[in-house]
RNA sequence: GGGCCAGUAGCUCAGAUGUAUAGAGCGCCCGCCUUUGAAGCGGGAGGCCGCAGGUUGAAGCCCUGCCUGGCCCGCCA
């Protein structure tokens, strides 16, 4: 990506690449001379969860941003509801946002500015514009009306600014109960919109803060705290979701009451994802009732899921690229997102042979006692990966589902009498196969023709396909972890009446393969290590993996056509 | 019922200040290539630009009305 450096004498900076609304603006403001064309953005999460692939886009949208206009980004935590917030959170977020590629300028805490909140507080209150209401949480939602009535002031709406001052130093000391009584800013019980009846801006909450500790036992609210805090760190573009659309009034009115840096919030539509949920509080509920085995569930939407599952940050980056930043309401399709990652994990993971479902294979007129190396390509996209030798013997698995009985139209393995290519082998040829008492193959007798050696024919013979395999001697046990959607609905939020989003959770989401089989060089495969098992997906090592017992999650699938091919003669 | 926001291919988005056959990526279909039915390469089919009026020589872009969808009645963020 090319930056474009505010530079005032070059003449406009104009737009070059993929073009968006919220990129616009600061363009124009540049060029307008609008804080001397500097840009300065923030990423604002609360510490209260972890963070998932909607706050992915967030985040890479702020900090290329920044970093396309020569400016700088922030992380601040948005942390003033000591009730939710806890440190692991911050640890955990901050991982998760150098993972994914980006290092912030400064890190800040909305808590670092409760002294200069508390000041701005009692001046406004001085100018009148804010006072202390003894309403009950109850009585202020009465007073406040409905969408299409307006409310009614509260009956302390007029007290003294002497009185509101005392009262308020005395919420601060800690005089009063939680709940008791509010600071509320005097704007217009009859606005339109809500957040402008006289939106509450402290709360009374006598509670440990993981920051601040007990310093303070009143809070400010997120309107009172987000812009003043955007304005104190100077940010000139304070980017955030749709939902915040209605809160912007508000945040322009602190701002300008307190005559303050105007920063200006702009706001763009988050991302969703078929098959997935991007809430909070849903992904919660998954973790709680054991749904999913926690936050970093391979099959949760978390950047921590994800990174299990063996996503990569480049994949990710990707698709926030290609979401679009409007205003318009969207679905992405997951299958995008698997689009990206397979493309990135083509160029950089290692093949490997590993075979899912071991069907044992005896090469009849191989010698008993012979071990081969053959030569195998490490990865023929990138010829420095090298080579590596894989040991070969009369006794091998193949995967179960590239033999058939009875081949249907257009399958190309083996079968009986058919010629197939081990890859970086022989030509092998099927001549019979046995089963078990319940009928199912279980061992299949092969010959191989020496000349093949490699995996080419001398005469120029063909075969219609190649299969891995892996030596039964050499091979080494582990377990793999398919995963599958997590929910069966592309929208896992549509229920029939009475039912919540569960309903919708996929009961096939994990299965679990034992007794597969990897070629020997994987025994010492570190945690976190991406390979391509030839012609079955990627698969990454998991965090619980031992060299004792070796785990490995499928990461995903490669593209099937077969399996394509196959639906639709079914059907 | 009130306010705010949005509505261009299956999906996500582009379409300066109105001007000729409305573009891209992914998906889909068809070929080619292939020691991964992967990857790669080539081609193709998809669009009452939400609807209806209006302004204009000319409208996806401007105006009006309507329809549809999203958000908003926490002392959450």
């Amino acid at each position: 990506m090319n930056s474009l450096e505010p530079d005032p004498g070059a003449g406009p900076v104009e737009s070059s690449g993929q073009s968006n609304f919220v990129r616009d603006i600061i363009i124009e403001d540049i060029n307008a001379g609008k804080h001397e064309g500097r840009v300065q953005t923030r990423f604002p999460p609360e510490p209260n969860g972890y963070l998932h692939i909607g706050h992915a886009k967030a985040i890479y949208i702020d900090f290329e941003l920044a970093a396309e206009f020569g400016g700088k980004c922030n992380l601040r935590f948005d942390d003033t509801n000591p009730s939710k917030e806890e440190t692991q959170y911050v640890d955990s977020i901050m991982e998760d946002i150098r993972w994914l590629g980006y290092e912030w300028d400064g890190l800040f805490y909305a808590s670092d500015y409760f002294g200069q909140l508390y000041e701005w507080a009692v001046q406004l209150t001085k100018a009148g514009k804010a006072y202390v209401c003894d309403l009950s949480a109850d009585e202020i939602r009465a007073y406040r009306g409905t969408l299409t009535e307006p409310g009614r002031e509260s009956p302390y709406r007029n007290r003294s600014i002497e009185e509101n001052l005392d009262l308020f130093e005395r919420m601060k000391n800690g005089e009063f109960p939680d709940g008791s009584r509010t600071l509320r800013a005097k704007i217009d019980m009859a606005s339109p919109n809500l957040n402008m009846r006289d939106p509450v801006m402290y709360r009374i909450l006598h509670m440990e803060h993981h920051r601040t500790g007990d310093q303070w036992c009143i809070y400010p609210m997120y309107d009172y705290a987000h812009g003043q805090s955007d304005s104190i760190e100077k940010v000139t573009h304070s980017i955030c979701t749709l939902e915040f659309e209605d809160h912007r009034p508000l945040y322009n009115w602190f701002i300008e009451n307190l005559g303050i840096f105007p920063s200006r919030q702009i706001e763009f539509n988050r991302l969703n994802l078929t098959y997935t949920l991007l809430s909070k509080r849903r992904l919660l509920t998954l973790v709680r009732e054991g749904h999913v085995k926690g936050w970093d569930d391979p099959r949760m939407p978390t950047l921590s899921g994800l990174r299990r599952r063996g996503y990569t940050p480049e994949a990710i980056r990707n698709l926030c690229a290609n979401a679009g930043v409007s205003k318009t309401n969207n679905i992405m399709q997951l299958s995008l997102l698997e689009y990206f990652l397979r493309e990135d994990l083509n160029k950089c993971a290692p093949r490997v042979m590993a075979v899912l479902r071991p069907l044992r294979v005896v090469i009849d007129n191989y010698p008993d006692d012979t071990v081969e190396e053959v030569e195998a390509v490490n990865n023929p996209e990138d010829e420095r990966c090298g080579t590596r030798r894989v040991p070969f013997s009369k006794v091998l698995y193949i995967e179960q589902d590239d033999f058939r009985e009875d081949p249907p139209r257009k399958y190309y393995r083996l079968a009986p009498g058919r010629e197939v290519r081990l890859r970086y082998g022989y030509f092998i040829t099927c001549k019979d196969f046995v089963k078990d008492a319940d009928g199912r193959v279980v061992e299949l007798h092969c010959t191989y023709d020496p000349a093949t050696r490699g995996g080419n024919a001398p005469d120029g013979r063909k075969v219609k396909s190649t299969i891995h395999w892996v030596s039964a001697a050499h091979a080494v046990d582990c377990e793999v972890l398919l995963y599958d959607n997590l929910f069966t609905k592309e929208n896992p939020n549509e229920v029939e009446e009475g039912q919540d989003f569960t309903a919708n959770l996929n009961p096939n989401s994990l299965e679990i393969l034992r007794g597969c089989k990897v070629e020997p060089g994987l025994q010492t495969a570190a945690v976190g290590a991406l390979y391509q098992f030839e012609r079955m997906g990627y698969f990454c090592v998991d965090r619980d993996s031992t060299p004792e017992k070796l785990v490995f999650n499928r990461t995903i699938g490669l593209r099937d056509t077969w399996a394509r091919i196959e639906q639709r003669d079914k059907r």
